[in-house]
DNA sequence: TTCTATCTTGAAAACGTTTTCACAACATGC
DNA sequence: GCATGTTGTGAAAACGTTTTCAAGATAGAA
């Protein structure tokens, strides 16, 4: 047992004040630049908080000023590499404004989410991000009254609130019309949780596609995964268990595709050889999964970080909208053209 | 534009205390159960709050009490696998605790690192949990001396900082010592980068493995990585371009195991059949990789989890130790016997 | 020289809580 | 009847800053 010396207790403002010979009101001003100080007294003062250490108490700070200089962000996941992504995108859009972070998940729950939201909103954060929330569009004005919100996946466009969404139809919709384009007919779909909206979006996406080929829609080739690894690979054993016929199947997102890549090789079915696959999101991993994944590539680091530039712009009252990239297919080693 | 009425200022507890007909120091009271009052004046304030939606300002309730209810975590990636693991029993354990954390990076980078964490102390986090950093231990226990620090790569025990080691030596020889019992004997190894010492623990354990089974240790056989994908992939290129001969890799990191795999692939080199392949860390995704990987396991979740008590334990002055499960060899399916 | 404008500075109030202190009001013991 | 505890409550100080206000000093204009 290291028995260091009990902590001293952190100098205060009124330290440095006294130290330098001048007021506090004098040492606040140096510290934030609101007004000239004779050079003689900037130096000392300057000096007495090097020497002292001194760190403004940032609670003190924020009661006085309103502002805590922290922003709360609302994922649903936190160890999901699909939040993450975003998540390195808000760090460096946060990169030397002053701001912190903090990071609370809802884990797929209204309830909770709209909980988390109350308990930033307690602590007095800046301004939120709101990353695939599932409460309604109504609360998140509602919460938006308190302090500015940017959201995920909704249409938001408010002095408060502005929100913005990916064209998860459409990103669907390349991923299958790639498919057709490739010669594939019997497409299966391992489909997101039925209540998700990107997940309904998609699957509307991937009728689409075949309704424009001509290719009649088989309830039978679609089956309900919940987007994570093992849905994939139970949605798999589904087909086969039910003796479907299909030579590609389209995943509502990486992770299922992930799944079925996995029951396919226990099967000792290759891959894209024998059948096709696609996925949706481009996580960072898709690059290096055995084949490497045809997907759709979701601007997930650009989310968070249009998203970040778009929040500090609402909380400094600019008039502030927010554009992010299309989406777009990359196609990678798990599709080819039907033999 | 929805011009939503201007956002009415949150009320305070003064406004209840005017609302209920009391003074402010009894409604302080009942929000904090500190003392008896009276069922009327109770009632009254209650339904007071719940009228006016009150939730005390965390900032002011931090200033007076002298804890923020917040704790800091200084990760260096926030979108590795690695780290997420952690976070999310970090998340877990502060769980109804009400605390709520902020998440830094250090980027791998001791300056980066220290910087945060006087961020961190700046605005007055109870206590730091500190992820594979690169700071000195006499730094940790300089910052410890302001907030309680658990830290995880490092061996430490004071009333202040307390930090724990995973045995990265013997994970490294338990993987190695599993290729050998399969009859292999010419194993390469994609390091990690050399001035991290996890790397270096692990290249120990590699060479007391070989040493052991009477192998002599080839350093051709050896290349250096940094963790990625990218890296483990450049290494296996290396190996085949100088003709090196083996039937087993040993990876020092899951994200680098990837990388060899896609190599392998890409060479149309079958994994177990051809070469057997161990990775480190046993990432979520490790498990559904094709084939899954063979790795040594860390309880990641349960080292965020452990440290977050630890902290917890540290913040209210009791005497903690943590214990964390050790490492174990998880064999999946990219290992076999030789032939 | 005197008057006014400009600049630097400090005193004090304020942000929204918690907590100490004191004081009524009431019950209890003799 | 009085001394003694208890209990519920409010006034006011405090946490560490920022900011308004006013005043003293200095400089410029007349």
């Amino acid at each position: 047992m290291n028995d260091s010396a009990h902590a001293a207790p952190p100098s205060t403002l009124l330290d440095v004040a006294r130290q330098a010979g001048v007021s506090p009101s004098t040492v606040s001003r140096i510290l934030n630049g609101t007004a000239r100080v004779s050079d003689d007294k900037r130096d000392a003062v300057l000096a007495a908080i090097a020497h002292m250490k001194f760190a403004p108490n940032q609670m003190a700070q924020g009661l006085k000023k309103g502002r805590s200089m922290t922003i709360g962000i609302v994922v649903q996941d936190i160890s999901s590499p699909f939040f993450d992504e975003s998540l390195r995108g808000v760090d460096d859009g946060l990169k030397d404004t002053g701001y912190a972070s903090v990071i609370v998940s809802g884990h797929w729950n209204a309830q909770e989410e709209a909980d988390r939201i109350r308990l930033l909103l307690a602590r007095k954060v800046d301004g939120i991000i709101l990353l695939s929330g599932r409460i309604s569009d109504q609360s998140v004005l509602d919460f938006s009254q308190q302090r500015p919100i940017v959201s995920t996946g909704r249409l938001l466009a408010t002095k408060s609130a502005i929100g913005f969404k990916l064209d998860n139809e459409y990103g669907a919709y390349l991923a299958v019309r790639h498919l057709v384009e490739l010669g594939h007919r019997r497409i299966a779909f391992v489909s997101g949780p039925a209540n998700n909206t990107d997940a309904a979006e998609r699957l509307t996406g991937y009728e689409r596609a075949l309704r424009e080929a001509d290719i009649a829609i088989d309830p039978k080739l679609m089956v309900e995964g919940d987007f994570h690894e093992a849905s994939g690979m139970l949605a798999m054993n589904h087909l086969f268990d039910t003796q479907q016929q299909f030579s590609a199947v389209f995943a509502a997102n990486d992770l299922s595709a992930y799944g079925v890549r996995l029951c396919l090789y226990r099967k000792g079915i290759r891959v894209p050889d024998d059948i096709s696959l696609v996925g949706f999101d481009d996580l960072p991993g898709s690059s290096y999964t055995t084949p490497p994944l045809t997907t759709i590539h979701q601007p997930l680091y650009d989310i968070g970080r249009i998203a970040t530039e778009a929040l500090l712009g609402l909380i400094n009252g600019e008039a502030v909208q927010a554009a992010i990239p299309p989406l777009e297919l990359i196609v990678r080693e798990t599709t080819r053209r039907i033999r």
